[in-house]
DNA sequence: GCTCCACCGGAATAAAAGGGAA
DNA sequence: TTCCCTTTTATTCCGGTGGAGC
C-alpha cells in the first residue's frame, strides 16, 4: 500500500485543520465588531472618492489586529467593486519588506509595474510609484490603502523615510499596525505632522472572549464530540494568562488535537492541553535559535555558560566570555550591544541597566528568560 | 559601474549613583 | 545632610565596506 494513503487513513479528531491556523480569515471576528466599525468609518471616505485619513492600530500579539485589517480590506474591496470605483488595498508585512525601497518596490509590483530589487535609485522607484497615480485613462482617480503590518520593525530598521514618502503621495492612505504603543518615537516631527492619523487600540482578549473564538473555530475544525469539555476553557485560560493572545490559544487547541491523534485517542483530553503547552514552548525556542545568526548563537551560548555557573551576567563579563568562545573570530562590543537588544526583542533574555556609582559605573544585568535545558538542547543538541 | 543594504566599528554623548567636599 | 563630581559603561550617531542584483 502507498505510504501516503496509509497515513491518510489514520484516524483523527480533526475535520479540517486549516480553520485553526491563525492566518485563516473567518467570516466574522467575535469581540472585534467595534474595531472593524472604527476602520470602516474612516475608510468609507474612499467610496466617496476621497482619500481616507491614516489610521494606526495598536495591540499586543494575538489581539486580532491583522485579521481585522484584512477583514476590512476584503469588505472594502467588495464595496468598491459594487460601486465600480478604482480603489486598491495592499497588505505589506514589514518583517518581509524591511526598507523603504523594498516596500515601495513591492507596492509597484503588486500594482503591475515591474521594479528590480536592486540597481535603481530610491528616487527612480518612488517616481515610478507616484506615476501610478497620475495617468488614469478612465477618469476615476486611483485611491490606494496600504496596510503596513508590524511597522515598528521597519521604523526601527530604516527610519521614517517610508512614511514621509507615502504621506506625501496624493491618494494614499496608510493603515499602520504596531505591537508597541511607543513606536512613534521613531517618527520625526516633520513626518508626524503629515501623518494625521486616527488611533485604534486593540485590548487583549479576556478568557471568556477566547472561549467564544475557540468554540467558533472548533465547530469548523474538529469532528463532532471530539473535544473534552474542559479543553476549550483550559486553552482559553492559558492564553488569557499570555496577555490574551488568541494566536496562542489556537495553537494550543491545534497542538492538543495533534497530540490526541498521536496517541490515537478519539477525544482530546484536558491533559493534552498541558502537554501541548510544553511542546509549543519548547518548539518556539528551538525554532528561534536555529534561525539565529552564528554570532548571536555564540552570545547566547556565553549567556548560558554564565547562567549555569550562577555568575551575575554583566555586559562586560559577557563580552569577555564571548570573545573566549569565539577564539579570535569575534566582533566588537558595539555589535554585541545590538545582539543583546535583538535577543531581548525575541524574549530570550531580559536586561536591566543599573549604575553602581563612581567605582563601578554603569552596566547591564542580563537574565536568561527561558529554560536552560531547552536552550541547551537547542544549542548543543541535534 | 551603479545601487541597495546588511553588517560592522569608532567616536561622541548620556546616564546613574557612590564618593567626597562643604 | 546636601550637592556636585567622577567614573564607567550604555546608547546613539554616523560613516565605511563588500556582496549581490541590475
Amino acid at each position: 500500500m502507498n505510504i501516503f494513503e496509509e497515513l491518510g487513513e489514520k484516524k483523527t479528531v480533526f475535520a479540517d485543520k486549516q480553520y485553526l491556523d491563525h492566518r485563516f480569515l473567518p467570516d466574522n471576528l467575535p469581540h472585534r465588531e467595534e474595531q472593524i466599525k472604527s476602520i470602516a468609518k474612516y475608510w468609507i471616505e474612499a467610496l466617496n472618492n476621497v482619500t481616507p485619513p491614516d489610521i494606526t492600530i495598536y495591540g499586543k500579539t494575538g489581539t486580532g489586529k491583522t485579521a481585522v485589517a484584512k477583514f476590512a480590506m476584503k469588505q472594502l474591496k467588495e464595496a468598491a467593486k459594487n460601486n465600480d470605483l478604482n480603489i486598491r488595498t495592499e497588505y505589506i508585512r514589514c518583517t518581509d519588506y524591511t526598507t523603504e525601497y523594498q516596500v515601495i518596490a513591492r507596492l509597484c509590483q503588486q500594482m503591475g509595474r515591474d521594479v528590480p530589487y536592486r540597481g535603481w535609485t530610491k528616487a527612480e522607484v518612488i517616481n515610478t510609484f507616484r506615476n501610478l497615480f497620475k495617468k488614469n485613462a478612465f477618469g476615476k482617480d486611483l485611491i490606494l490603502l496600504v496596510v503596513l503590518d508590524e511597522i515598528d520593525i521597519l521604523l526601527r530598521n530604516d527610519g521614517d523615510g517610508l512614511l514621509y514618502t507615502l504621506t506625501r503621495t496624493d491618494n494614499v492612505s496608510i493603515l499602520s499596525i504596531s505591537n508597541y504603543v511607543d513606536f512613534k518615537k521613531f517618527i520625526k516631527p516633520r513626518v508626524r505632522s503629515s501623518l494625521r492619523d486616527r488611533e485604534i487600540v486593540f485590548p487583549p482578549y479576556g478568557a471568556q472572549q477566547l472561549v467564544d473564538i475557540l468554540e467558533e473555530r472548533s465547530k469548523l475544525s474538529f469532528k463532532e464530540n471530539a473535544l473534552g469539555d474542559d479543553v476549550i476553557p483550559l486553552c482559553a485560560a492559558l492564553a488569557a494568562k499570555e496577555e490574551g493572545d488568541a494566536r496562542y490559544a489556537l495553537d494550543l487547541l491545534r497542538t492538543s488535537g495533534e497530540l490526541s491523534d498521536e496517541k490515537e485517542s478519539d477525544i482530546v483530553q484536558g491533559d493534552y492541553v498541558r502537554e501541548a503547552k510544553d511542546y509549543i514552548e519548547h518548539n518556539k525556542i528551538t525554532d528561534i535559535i536555529m534561525t539565529l545568526p552564528s554570532q548571536q548563537q555564540r552570545v547566547l551560548e556565553s549567556i548560558l555558560y554564565l547562567t549555569k555557573r550562577k555568575e551575575e551576567i554583566t555586559s562586560g563579563r559577557l563580552f569577555e566570555v564571548y570573545k573566549d568562545v569565539s577564539r579570535g573570530d569575534s566582533v566588537s562590543y558595539r555589535r554585541i550591544f545590538d545582539f543583546i537588544n535583538e535577543l531581548e526583542m525575541l524574549g530570550l533574555i531580559s536586561t536591566n541597566t543599573v549604575s553602581r556609582g563612581r567605582a563601578k559605573g554603569r552596566t547591564n544585568i542580563i537574565d536568561l528568560q527561558c529554560d536552560t535545558t531547552v536552550l541547551e538542547d537547542a544549542i548543543w543538541g541535534m
